[in-house]
DNA sequence: GTAGATGCAAACGCTTTGCCGCTTA
DNA sequence: TAAGCGGCAAAGCGTTTGCATCTAC
């Protein structure tokens, strides 16, 4: 289904700076990383890109309860996401703990998949 | 630093309909209960008084991956929350397994707290 | 009677779409 | 040279605000 795809010089940027990044980036995280390579960069064209790489695969949609949508490559492997609480930046951490899929509550519930969000200070902040 | 508040028939029947529901409401869903009574209610007017009740602390804000707004009373015990992949309705489900705070992750990460949405089917769903 | 609340419409912020000129293959 | 792409501006959509009116107290 996928159309064909060139290779513009946007696309390229957009997914260095995702491929870079400790965690995932909202749009205007993007935006503002890739117009410095690309001044005239318009920010419907992140929206558009974004939405191209992952249609193709290449990237993820992340949505953390603050309701904004953010990308990561999909490459990474299974992870938590961590939001520290005080510069609100997003980061990749280790998995953990497992919540048990394809189980049945009480009251007939019957989970297929998860998301958990932990929130905290990361490194910098903690100091 | 609360205002005084006037008792109203709106913010009675939404009050009512937060009570009633077995899960978290979004300001639509909450705007299409109340209309039935309140033929004349505004969609502003929702979203005044689910802001009032949130500052009076009598509910609270629930944040779903889905970036959409959803109001509980506050007086609900723990709990997470269940979304229906099928119906998309939210509701409430016993805690369950527990993610272990104030601890911290390899990597200097330092868990203040997190958030648990749970995905699946339904009672009525899974029929 | 009066401050607070409501209804309506305009304003907002984030995201998407339309249009058209530009670029890649 | 043609179809995909990018830039810009307008449109959408959920949420908030301004304002005149209404109502609880």
């Amino acid at each position: 289904m996928t159309a064909k795809r060139r290779d513009t010089r946007q696309r390229a940027v957009i997914w260095h700076a995702l491929d870079e990044a400790p965690g995932p980036l909202t749009v205007e995280e993007l935006f503002g990383v890739a117009s410095q390579q690309l001044p005239r960069l318009g920010i419907a064209t992140v929206y558009r890109t974004v939405k191209m790489l992952e249609e193709d695969g290449e990237i993820v949609l992340v949505k953390l309860p603050d309701g904004l949508s953010r990308y990561e490559p999909a490459s990474r492997e299974e992870h938590r996401h961590f939001s520290c609480t005080r510069c609100t930046r997003t980061f990749d951490v280790d998995l953990g703990p497992q919540w048990p899929n394809e189980v049945e509550l009480a009251g007939g519930f019957v989970i297929q998949h998860h998301e958990v969000t932990l929130f905290g200070l990361c490194p910098e902040c903690r100091q």
